[in-house]
DNA sequence: TAAAAATACTCCATAGGTATTTTAT
DNA sequence: ATAAAATACCTATGGAGTATTTTTA
């Protein structure tokens, strides 16, 4: 099982149609046909039927792909956490400055330390 | 990112150890030094601090592991419900039997239709 | 010096592409 | 007749293996 093949059963079910989700995925129809065909004899079970024009969505097929959803959510909620924590810059700093021009130097950080903000530090230290 | 990669991170936090990661995981130390690189890169962070042995988690890198974690369980947690919906059968049956003789021959079926008891049906029909 | 990780290759399985055939409206 | 899915075949990327070198304690 790939997160790829998980992507395409769900816009396979979003369009109904295998051709269709080739396109939304960039990629071409056999490659759909295969990829599906691989995941459901890896788990099992048929998760579409083909033989109405357009298909339908088997019990099963629901389950999984409702679960397909859930699992791509948490990747991507695991790459949003990521960024965030990327743009944030932890740990003590120490910096040293004159009082008298400590107010017209030293930005507001009241929001906390980003990247940008930071490199201005190194940048005067 | 493959589920294969979150798996082998997993393992590396589990044991400290690329090399220990690599047995648990039945593939050798190259391949996970080689994922777990893909993988940094991917995401665009250092998920382990390999200068000191053993090797620390970074920050960023717990953030992902936990979130793998939940990712992994979604994936069993889907092949369970599937395997859940394989054994049972769902639909209508329609059974002809003498009265006189049903309670010798159809059996306790309070439990749900499976596969197992489904197929004794189809034979006696 | 003895582990653990990185590097340099090699191999091959497979994801994806192209072209064609089959199936369903 | 036409659009969609399946099939056959090809290519190339990359996952995994072996061997070796570089690190770290």
């Amino acid at each position: 099982m790939t997160l790829q093949q998980l992507k395409y059963i769900i816009a396979i079910e979003n369009y109904r149609s295998f051709s269709e989700a080739a396109k939304q995925c960039f990629v071409n129809q056999s490659t759909i046909t295969i990829q599906v065909k691989k995941l459901e004899d890896e788990i099992g079970i048929q998760l579409f039927d083909r033989s109405k024009t357009p298909l339908t969505v088997t019990k099963n097929g629901e389950t999984v792909i409702n679960k397909a959803r859930m699992v791509l959510r948490e990747v991507d909620q695991m790459k949003e956490m990521v960024n965030d924590e990327k743009e944030s810059v932890t740990g003590k700093y120490r910096i040293g400055i004159i009082p008298t021009l400590s107010p017209y130097i030293i930005p507001d950080f009241s929001g906390g330390f980003t990247k940008n903000n930071c490199s201005t530090i190194l940048e005067i230290e």
